[in-house]
DNA sequence: AGTGCCGATGTCACCTTGCGACATAACCGT
DNA sequence: ACGGTTATGTCGCAAGGTGACATCGGCACT
Protein backbone atom coordinates (compact mmCIF):
# COMPACT_ATOMS: atom_id res chain seq x y z
CA UNK A 1 0.00 0.00 0.00
CA UNK A 2 2.25 2.97 0.00
CA UNK A 3 1.79 6.18 -0.51
CA UNK A 4 2.79 9.40 0.66
CA UNK A 5 1.41 10.00 3.59
CA UNK A 6 1.87 13.14 3.43
CA UNK A 7 1.30 14.40 6.39
CA UNK A 8 0.83 18.46 6.44
CA UNK A 9 2.74 20.48 5.12
CA UNK A 10 2.33 24.41 4.59
CA UNK A 11 1.72 24.01 1.11
CA UNK A 12 -1.28 22.26 0.56
CA UNK A 13 -0.50 19.09 -1.66
CA UNK A 14 -1.25 18.79 -4.55
CA UNK A 15 -2.52 15.15 -4.73
CA UNK A 16 -4.83 14.24 -1.90
CA UNK A 17 -2.98 11.21 -0.48
CA UNK A 18 -4.05 7.09 -1.49
CA UNK A 19 -5.81 7.54 -4.98
CA UNK A 20 -5.09 3.79 -4.92
CA UNK A 21 -6.96 3.37 -1.94
CA UNK A 22 -9.54 6.32 -3.03
CA UNK A 23 -10.51 4.14 -6.19
CA UNK A 24 -11.18 1.42 -4.85
CA UNK A 25 -13.05 2.65 -2.53
CA UNK A 26 -15.26 4.64 -5.06
CA UNK A 27 -15.24 1.74 -7.00
CA UNK A 28 -16.45 -0.91 -4.34
CA UNK A 29 -19.29 1.98 -3.43
CA UNK A 30 -20.56 2.44 -6.85
CA UNK A 31 -20.36 -0.87 -7.83
CA UNK A 32 -23.04 -1.66 -5.00
CA UNK A 33 -25.23 1.62 -5.88
CA UNK A 34 -25.43 0.73 -9.66
CA UNK A 35 -24.36 -2.34 -10.20
CA UNK A 36 -20.66 -2.93 -12.31
CA UNK A 37 -21.60 -3.09 -15.63
CA UNK A 38 -23.17 0.43 -15.20
CA UNK A 39 -20.56 1.75 -13.81
CA UNK A 40 -17.62 3.30 -16.05
CA UNK A 41 -14.16 3.96 -15.29
CA UNK A 42 -14.58 7.62 -15.56
CA UNK A 43 -17.75 7.47 -12.86
CA UNK A 44 -15.09 5.72 -10.47
CA UNK A 45 -12.66 8.37 -11.32
CA UNK A 46 -14.38 11.08 -10.95
CA UNK A 47 -15.70 10.06 -7.33
CA UNK A 48 -12.11 9.92 -6.13
CA UNK A 49 -11.23 13.13 -7.38
CA UNK A 50 -8.99 11.66 -10.42
CA UNK A 51 -9.25 11.15 -13.81
CA UNK A 52 -9.98 7.85 -15.63
CA UNK A 53 -6.56 7.88 -17.00
CA UNK A 54 -5.04 7.93 -13.48
CA UNK A 55 -7.60 4.78 -12.73
CA UNK A 56 -5.51 2.63 -15.64
CA UNK A 57 -2.16 3.73 -14.39
CA UNK A 58 -2.83 2.22 -10.51
CA UNK A 59 -5.19 -1.13 -12.27
CA UNK A 60 -4.86 -2.74 -14.90
CA UNK A 61 -8.73 -2.67 -15.61
CA UNK A 62 -11.82 -1.87 -14.48
CA UNK A 63 -12.34 -5.18 -12.62
CA UNK A 64 -8.91 -5.17 -10.68
CA UNK A 65 -10.62 -2.66 -8.10
CA UNK A 66 -12.23 -5.01 -6.41
CA UNK A 67 -9.63 -7.84 -6.39
CA UNK A 68 -6.88 -5.95 -4.89
CA UNK A 69 -6.32 -7.92 -1.50
CA UNK A 70 -5.85 -11.41 -3.58
CA UNK A 71 -2.31 -10.50 -3.76
CA UNK A 72 -1.93 -10.07 -0.24
CA UNK A 73 -4.09 -13.47 0.25
CA UNK A 74 -1.70 -15.21 -1.76
CA UNK A 75 1.47 -14.14 -0.20
CA UNK A 76 -0.06 -15.58 3.61
CA UNK A 77 -1.05 -18.58 1.75
CA UNK A 78 2.21 -19.13 0.21
CA UNK A 79 4.41 -18.69 3.36
CA UNK A 80 1.66 -20.75 5.43
CA UNK A 81 2.47 -23.70 2.89
CA UNK A 82 6.17 -22.83 2.55
CA UNK A 83 6.67 -23.29 7.04
CA UNK A 84 5.32 -26.50 7.46
CA UNK A 85 5.93 -30.29 7.18
CA UNK A 86 2.65 -31.64 7.03
CA UNK A 87 1.45 -33.58 4.34
CA UNK A 88 0.47 -31.86 0.96
CA UNK A 89 -2.94 -31.85 1.74
CA UNK A 90 -3.24 -31.41 4.94
CA UNK A 91 -0.91 -28.49 4.73
CA UNK A 92 -2.30 -26.97 2.57
CA UNK A 93 -5.79 -27.39 4.20
CA UNK A 94 -3.87 -25.98 7.50
CA UNK A 95 -2.95 -23.07 5.46
CA UNK A 96 -6.22 -22.04 4.16
CA UNK A 97 -7.52 -22.04 7.97
CA UNK A 98 -4.73 -19.87 9.14
CA UNK A 99 -5.62 -17.48 6.31
CA UNK A 100 -9.38 -17.72 7.28
CA UNK A 101 -8.53 -16.70 10.67
CA UNK A 102 -5.87 -13.71 9.74
CA UNK A 103 -7.39 -12.37 6.83
CA UNK A 104 -11.01 -13.15 6.73
CA UNK A 105 -12.47 -13.69 10.50
CA UNK A 106 -13.36 -10.25 10.98
CA UNK A 107 -15.20 -8.90 7.97
CA UNK A 108 -17.82 -11.51 7.15
CA UNK A 109 -20.33 -8.00 5.93
CA UNK A 110 -17.49 -6.93 3.56
CA UNK A 111 -16.99 -9.72 1.81
CA UNK A 112 -20.75 -10.70 1.81
CA UNK A 113 -21.36 -7.10 0.06
CA UNK A 114 -18.08 -7.94 -2.41
CA UNK A 115 -19.56 -11.35 -2.89
CA UNK A 116 -22.83 -9.94 -4.00
CA UNK A 117 -21.40 -7.71 -6.21
CA UNK A 118 -19.08 -10.50 -8.28
CA UNK A 119 -22.24 -12.79 -8.62
CA UNK A 120 -23.91 -9.77 -10.32
CA UNK A 121 -21.63 -10.14 -13.36
CA UNK A 122 -19.82 -12.44 -15.64
CA UNK A 123 -16.76 -10.38 -16.16
CA UNK A 124 -16.18 -10.74 -12.15
CA UNK A 125 -16.68 -13.67 -11.76
CA UNK A 126 -14.18 -14.27 -14.65
CA UNK A 127 -11.55 -12.49 -12.79
CA UNK A 128 -12.24 -14.46 -9.75
CA UNK A 129 -11.56 -17.12 -11.04
CA UNK A 130 -8.30 -15.72 -12.44
CA UNK A 131 -7.41 -15.00 -9.08
CA UNK A 132 -7.80 -18.11 -7.95
CA UNK A 133 -5.69 -19.98 -10.70
CA UNK A 134 -3.07 -17.59 -10.39
CA UNK A 135 -3.09 -18.35 -6.46
CA UNK A 136 -3.25 -22.42 -7.41
CA UNK A 137 -0.08 -22.10 -9.41
CA UNK A 138 1.86 -19.72 -6.56
CA UNK A 139 0.83 -22.67 -3.63
CA UNK A 140 1.35 -25.24 -5.71
CA UNK A 141 4.94 -23.99 -6.55
CA UNK A 142 5.32 -23.75 -2.78
CA UNK A 143 4.71 -27.05 -2.61
CA UNK A 144 7.38 -28.21 -5.26
CA UNK A 145 9.58 -26.03 -3.44
CA UNK A 146 9.00 -28.31 -0.47
CA UNK A 147 10.75 -31.43 -3.21
CA UNK A 148 7.06 -32.91 -4.44
CA UNK A 149 6.39 -33.77 -8.11
CA UNK A 150 4.05 -32.07 -9.92
CA UNK A 151 1.19 -34.38 -10.00
CA UNK A 152 1.28 -34.51 -6.15
CA UNK A 153 1.78 -31.05 -5.72
CA UNK A 154 -1.51 -29.84 -8.18
CA UNK A 155 -3.82 -32.25 -6.99
CA UNK A 156 -3.09 -31.13 -2.67
CA UNK A 157 -3.40 -27.61 -4.03
CA UNK A 158 -6.66 -28.09 -5.88
CA UNK A 159 -8.02 -30.34 -3.49
CA UNK A 160 -7.58 -27.72 -0.87
CA UNK A 161 -8.84 -25.04 -3.12
CA UNK A 162 -11.95 -27.10 -3.25
CA UNK A 163 -12.50 -27.40 0.16
CA UNK A 164 -12.24 -23.75 0.60
CA UNK A 165 -14.71 -22.76 -1.77
CA UNK A 166 -17.17 -25.48 -0.80
CA UNK A 167 -16.24 -24.16 2.67
CA UNK A 168 -16.00 -19.95 2.09
CA UNK A 169 -19.60 -20.44 -0.02
CA UNK A 170 -21.46 -21.67 3.33
CA UNK A 171 -19.12 -19.07 5.08
CA UNK A 172 -21.07 -16.31 3.18
CA UNK A 173 -24.49 -17.65 2.34
CA UNK A 174 -27.02 -15.32 4.49
CA UNK A 175 -28.00 -18.31 7.46
CA UNK A 176 -24.60 -19.08 8.44
CA UNK A 177 -22.84 -17.88 12.04
CA UNK A 178 -20.45 -20.31 12.21
CA UNK A 179 -16.33 -19.59 11.74
CA UNK A 180 -14.63 -20.16 8.20
CA UNK A 181 -12.19 -21.83 9.98
CA UNK A 182 -14.07 -24.49 11.58
CA UNK A 183 -16.32 -24.94 8.04
CA UNK A 184 -12.84 -25.62 6.14
CA UNK A 185 -11.75 -28.71 8.61
CA UNK A 186 -15.73 -29.80 8.21
CA UNK A 187 -15.83 -29.75 4.20
CA UNK A 188 -11.99 -31.58 4.53
CA UNK A 189 -13.65 -34.41 6.29
CA UNK A 190 -15.99 -34.86 3.88
CA UNK A 191 -13.82 -34.69 1.16
CA UNK A 192 -11.52 -37.84 2.32
CA UNK A 193 -15.05 -39.28 3.10
CA UNK A 194 -16.37 -38.99 -0.47
CA UNK A 195 -12.62 -39.55 -2.10
CA UNK A 196 -12.37 -43.24 -0.43
CA UNK A 197 -15.31 -44.45 -1.21
CA UNK A 198 -15.44 -47.52 -2.08
CA UNK A 199 -17.98 -47.14 -5.15
CA UNK B 1 -11.49 -11.83 -50.32
CA UNK B 2 -14.59 -13.11 -51.00
CA UNK B 3 -17.38 -14.77 -52.68
CA UNK B 4 -19.97 -14.56 -54.79
CA UNK B 5 -18.87 -17.84 -56.36
CA UNK B 6 -21.97 -18.97 -55.16
CA UNK B 7 -22.63 -21.73 -57.09
CA UNK B 8 -25.08 -21.40 -60.08
CA UNK B 9 -29.48 -21.11 -59.29
CA UNK B 10 -30.90 -18.41 -61.47
CA UNK B 11 -30.74 -16.87 -58.36
CA UNK B 12 -28.24 -16.46 -56.54
CA UNK B 13 -28.48 -17.61 -53.00
CA UNK B 14 -28.09 -14.37 -51.03
CA UNK B 15 -26.14 -15.73 -48.04
CA UNK B 16 -23.81 -18.66 -48.04
CA UNK B 17 -24.72 -21.15 -45.56
CA UNK B 18 -23.34 -22.16 -42.37
CA UNK B 19 -22.38 -18.95 -41.06
CA UNK B 20 -21.25 -19.93 -37.79
CA UNK B 21 -18.85 -22.37 -38.81
CA UNK B 22 -17.32 -20.19 -41.24
CA UNK B 23 -16.97 -17.49 -38.25
CA UNK B 24 -15.19 -20.07 -35.86
CA UNK B 25 -13.07 -21.25 -38.93
CA UNK B 26 -11.79 -17.93 -39.91
CA UNK B 27 -11.49 -17.22 -35.69
CA UNK B 28 -9.20 -20.35 -34.99
CA UNK B 29 -7.28 -19.56 -38.40
CA UNK B 30 -6.23 -15.99 -37.32
CA UNK B 31 -5.75 -16.91 -33.62
CA UNK B 32 -3.32 -19.05 -34.57
CA UNK B 33 -1.78 -17.26 -37.51
CA UNK B 34 -1.64 -13.78 -35.68
CA UNK B 35 -2.63 -14.38 -32.15
CA UNK B 36 -6.03 -13.60 -30.27
CA UNK B 37 -4.90 -9.86 -29.35
CA UNK B 38 -3.85 -9.11 -32.74
CA UNK B 39 -7.33 -10.04 -34.58
CA UNK B 40 -9.61 -8.34 -34.23
CA UNK B 41 -13.11 -8.90 -34.76
CA UNK B 42 -13.97 -7.03 -38.53
CA UNK B 43 -10.62 -9.78 -39.20
CA UNK B 44 -12.86 -12.84 -38.93
CA UNK B 45 -16.02 -11.11 -39.95
CA UNK B 46 -13.80 -10.32 -43.19
CA UNK B 47 -12.14 -13.14 -43.67
CA UNK B 48 -15.65 -15.27 -43.07
CA UNK B 49 -17.63 -12.77 -45.45
CA UNK B 50 -19.71 -11.52 -43.16
CA UNK B 51 -19.81 -8.38 -41.10
CA UNK B 52 -18.60 -7.80 -37.57
CA UNK B 53 -22.51 -7.19 -36.83
CA UNK B 54 -23.17 -10.70 -37.64
CA UNK B 55 -20.37 -12.09 -35.38
CA UNK B 56 -21.80 -10.16 -32.65
CA UNK B 57 -25.47 -11.88 -33.34
CA UNK B 58 -23.95 -15.16 -33.50
CA UNK B 59 -21.29 -15.24 -30.23
CA UNK B 60 -21.46 -13.18 -27.20
CA UNK B 61 -17.72 -11.48 -27.37
CA UNK B 62 -14.93 -12.46 -29.82
CA UNK B 63 -13.74 -15.58 -27.35
CA UNK B 64 -16.98 -17.82 -27.85
CA UNK B 65 -15.41 -18.12 -31.33
CA UNK B 66 -13.14 -20.57 -29.53
CA UNK B 67 -15.87 -21.86 -26.97
CA UNK B 68 -18.50 -23.07 -29.02
CA UNK B 69 -18.05 -26.77 -28.44
CA UNK B 70 -18.39 -26.72 -24.52
CA UNK B 71 -22.06 -27.08 -24.61
CA UNK B 72 -21.93 -29.96 -26.31
CA UNK B 73 -19.30 -31.38 -23.51
CA UNK B 74 -21.47 -30.35 -21.05
CA UNK B 75 -24.17 -32.38 -22.45
CA UNK B 76 -22.32 -36.08 -22.46
CA UNK B 77 -20.86 -35.16 -19.59
CA UNK B 78 -24.52 -34.55 -17.64
CA UNK B 79 -25.86 -37.37 -19.64
CA UNK B 80 -23.33 -39.62 -18.91
CA UNK B 81 -23.63 -38.69 -14.80
CA UNK B 82 -27.21 -39.48 -15.08
CA UNK B 83 -27.13 -42.69 -16.37
CA UNK B 84 -25.05 -44.03 -13.83
CA UNK B 85 -25.67 -45.23 -10.18
CA UNK B 86 -21.97 -45.43 -8.82
CA UNK B 87 -21.06 -43.73 -6.00
CA UNK B 88 -20.52 -39.83 -6.84
CA UNK B 89 -16.70 -39.31 -7.25
CA UNK B 90 -16.30 -42.42 -9.17
CA UNK B 91 -19.52 -41.29 -10.81
CA UNK B 92 -18.24 -38.31 -12.32
CA UNK B 93 -14.50 -39.86 -13.15
CA UNK B 94 -16.19 -42.60 -15.03
CA UNK B 95 -18.33 -39.93 -16.99
CA UNK B 96 -14.97 -37.78 -17.63
CA UNK B 97 -13.59 -41.17 -19.53
CA UNK B 98 -16.58 -41.56 -21.49
CA UNK B 99 -16.32 -38.22 -22.88
CA UNK B 100 -12.51 -38.18 -23.54
CA UNK B 101 -13.45 -41.14 -25.85
CA UNK B 102 -15.95 -39.95 -27.35
CA UNK B 103 -15.44 -36.27 -27.26
CA UNK B 104 -11.58 -36.30 -27.37
CA UNK B 105 -9.93 -39.48 -28.22
CA UNK B 106 -9.42 -38.61 -32.18
CA UNK B 107 -8.56 -35.11 -31.44
CA UNK B 108 -5.51 -34.74 -29.76
CA UNK B 109 -3.83 -32.20 -33.36
CA UNK B 110 -6.92 -30.04 -32.92
CA UNK B 111 -7.06 -30.03 -29.15
CA UNK B 112 -3.30 -28.95 -28.89
CA UNK B 113 -3.48 -26.01 -31.45
CA UNK B 114 -6.58 -24.83 -29.75
CA UNK B 115 -4.54 -25.42 -26.32
CA UNK B 116 -1.72 -23.43 -27.47
CA UNK B 117 -4.28 -20.49 -28.48
CA UNK B 118 -5.59 -20.49 -25.24
CA UNK B 119 -2.42 -20.48 -22.90
CA UNK B 120 -1.46 -17.25 -24.95
CA UNK B 121 -3.60 -15.31 -23.65
CA UNK B 122 -4.98 -14.70 -20.10
CA UNK B 123 -8.08 -13.56 -21.29
CA UNK B 124 -8.94 -16.81 -23.03
CA UNK B 125 -7.70 -18.60 -19.87
CA UNK B 126 -10.38 -16.55 -17.97
CA UNK B 127 -13.07 -17.71 -20.40
CA UNK B 128 -11.92 -21.26 -20.13
CA UNK B 129 -11.88 -20.96 -16.11
CA UNK B 130 -15.94 -19.82 -16.73
CA UNK B 131 -17.07 -22.55 -19.05
CA UNK B 132 -15.21 -24.65 -16.47
CA UNK B 133 -17.37 -23.51 -13.54
CA UNK B 134 -20.37 -24.04 -15.78
CA UNK B 135 -19.97 -27.58 -16.45
CA UNK B 136 -19.11 -27.78 -12.81
CA UNK B 137 -22.76 -26.48 -11.85
CA UNK B 138 -24.09 -28.40 -14.21
CA UNK B 139 -22.64 -31.79 -13.22
CA UNK B 140 -23.54 -30.74 -9.37
CA UNK B 141 -27.07 -30.18 -10.24
CA UNK B 142 -27.02 -33.82 -12.53
CA UNK B 143 -25.99 -35.44 -9.16
CA UNK B 144 -28.16 -33.37 -6.39
CA UNK B 145 -30.93 -34.92 -8.97
CA UNK B 146 -30.06 -38.38 -8.07
CA UNK B 147 -30.98 -36.96 -4.42
CA UNK B 148 -27.31 -36.29 -3.30
CA UNK B 149 -26.79 -33.30 -0.97
CA UNK B 150 -25.39 -29.68 -2.14
CA UNK B 151 -22.07 -30.49 -0.58
CA UNK B 152 -21.72 -34.30 -1.45
CA UNK B 153 -22.49 -33.16 -5.17
CA UNK B 154 -20.06 -29.89 -5.25
CA UNK B 155 -17.25 -31.84 -4.25
CA UNK B 156 -17.51 -35.01 -5.88
CA UNK B 157 -17.96 -32.40 -9.28
CA UNK B 158 -14.63 -30.36 -8.17
CA UNK B 159 -12.68 -33.58 -7.85
CA UNK B 160 -13.52 -35.18 -10.66
CA UNK B 161 -12.93 -32.09 -12.34
CA UNK B 162 -9.52 -31.91 -10.86
CA UNK B 163 -8.69 -35.49 -11.86
CA UNK B 164 -9.98 -33.91 -15.70
CA UNK B 165 -7.82 -31.17 -15.94
CA UNK B 166 -4.33 -32.96 -14.57
CA UNK B 167 -5.25 -35.79 -16.82
CA UNK B 168 -5.64 -33.08 -19.60
CA UNK B 169 -3.15 -31.47 -19.47
CA UNK B 170 -0.59 -34.41 -18.74
CA UNK B 171 -2.52 -35.60 -22.52
CA UNK B 172 -1.99 -32.37 -24.57
CA UNK B 173 2.32 -32.45 -23.23
CA UNK B 174 3.97 -32.81 -26.02
CA UNK B 175 5.36 -36.01 -24.93
CA UNK B 176 2.74 -37.60 -23.97
CA UNK B 177 1.60 -40.46 -26.31
CA UNK B 178 -0.89 -42.23 -23.50
CA UNK B 179 -5.06 -41.80 -23.90
CA UNK B 180 -6.69 -39.97 -21.99
CA UNK B 181 -9.22 -41.92 -20.52
CA UNK B 182 -5.89 -44.08 -19.33
CA UNK B 183 -4.41 -40.80 -17.81
CA UNK B 184 -7.92 -39.73 -16.36
CA UNK B 185 -7.85 -43.29 -14.25
CA UNK B 186 -4.22 -43.05 -13.09
CA UNK B 187 -5.09 -39.63 -11.36
CA UNK B 188 -7.95 -40.73 -9.86
CA UNK B 189 -5.96 -42.89 -7.99
CA UNK B 190 -3.53 -40.71 -6.69
CA UNK B 191 -5.77 -38.05 -5.68
CA UNK B 192 -7.15 -40.86 -3.78
CA UNK B 193 -4.10 -41.33 -2.12
CA UNK B 194 -3.18 -38.25 -1.34
CA UNK B 195 -6.67 -37.39 0.73
CA UNK B 196 -6.50 -40.17 2.65
CA UNK B 197 -2.68 -39.73 3.88
CA UNK B 198 -2.79 -39.39 7.90
CA UNK B 199 -0.25 -36.48 7.82
C1' DA C 1 -48.93 -14.13 -59.28
C1' DG C 2 -49.40 -10.90 -55.58
C1' DT C 3 -49.11 -9.65 -50.94
C1' DG C 4 -47.08 -9.43 -46.75
C1' DC C 5 -44.55 -11.19 -42.87
C1' DC C 6 -40.19 -13.30 -40.99
C1' DG C 7 -35.45 -13.98 -40.39
C1' DA C 8 -30.65 -13.35 -41.63
C1' DT C 9 -27.62 -9.95 -42.87
C1' DG C 10 -25.60 -5.24 -43.72
C1' DT C 11 -24.97 -0.22 -42.45
C1' DC C 12 -24.45 3.45 -39.43
C1' DA C 13 -23.84 5.77 -35.27
C1' DC C 14 -22.55 5.48 -30.84
C1' DC C 15 -20.44 4.47 -26.08
C1' DT C 16 -16.84 2.33 -23.37
C1' DT C 17 -12.39 0.18 -22.63
C1' DG C 18 -7.75 0.60 -22.63
C1' DC C 19 -3.43 2.66 -24.15
C1' DG C 20 0.37 5.72 -26.14
C1' DA C 21 2.31 10.27 -26.16
C1' DC C 22 2.90 14.45 -24.33
C1' DA C 23 2.07 18.35 -20.93
C1' DT C 24 2.11 19.95 -16.19
C1' DA C 25 3.07 20.73 -11.58
C1' DA C 26 4.42 19.38 -7.02
C1' DC C 27 8.12 17.15 -4.54
C1' DC C 28 13.32 16.31 -3.49
C1' DG C 29 18.19 16.68 -3.30
C1' DT C 30 21.75 19.67 -4.19
C1' DA D 1 17.18 28.52 -7.33
C1' DC D 2 17.76 24.42 -10.44
C1' DG D 3 17.01 20.18 -12.55
C1' DG D 4 15.27 15.63 -12.12
C1' DT D 5 11.69 12.58 -10.57
C1' DT D 6 7.01 11.24 -9.98
C1' DA D 7 2.15 11.54 -10.04
C1' DT D 8 -1.32 13.40 -12.48
C1' DG D 9 -4.10 15.52 -16.39
C1' DT D 10 -5.17 16.04 -21.51
C1' DC D 11 -5.71 14.41 -26.07
C1' DG D 12 -6.42 11.24 -29.50
C1' DC D 13 -7.27 6.65 -31.15
C1' DA D 14 -8.00 1.58 -32.17
C1' DA D 15 -10.84 -2.01 -30.84
C1' DG D 16 -14.76 -4.14 -28.32
C1' DG D 17 -19.51 -4.18 -28.13
C1' DT D 18 -24.58 -2.54 -28.99
C1' DG D 19 -28.93 -0.30 -30.63
C1' DA D 20 -31.72 1.16 -34.51
C1' DC D 21 -32.88 0.88 -38.92
C1' DA D 22 -32.46 -0.73 -43.86
C1' DT D 23 -32.33 -4.59 -47.10
C1' DC D 24 -33.55 -8.65 -49.25
C1' DG D 25 -34.52 -13.63 -49.81
C1' DG D 26 -37.80 -17.30 -48.45
C1' DC D 27 -42.32 -18.74 -47.13
C1' DA D 28 -47.23 -18.85 -46.31
C1' DC D 29 -51.53 -17.45 -47.47
C1' DT D 30 -54.73 -15.80 -50.57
Amino acid sequence: MSQCDVGYHRHMARWQPDARGRLEAAAFELFRERGFEQTTVADIAARAGLDKRTFYRLFGDKREALFSGSGHLEEVLVKAVAETDAAPFEAVVAAFRRVAEEIFADRLDLVRARQTIIESSPELQERELRKTGSLVAAVTAALRARGLDETTATLATESGVTVFRVAYARWVAPDNDAPLSDLIAEVAAELRAITSATG
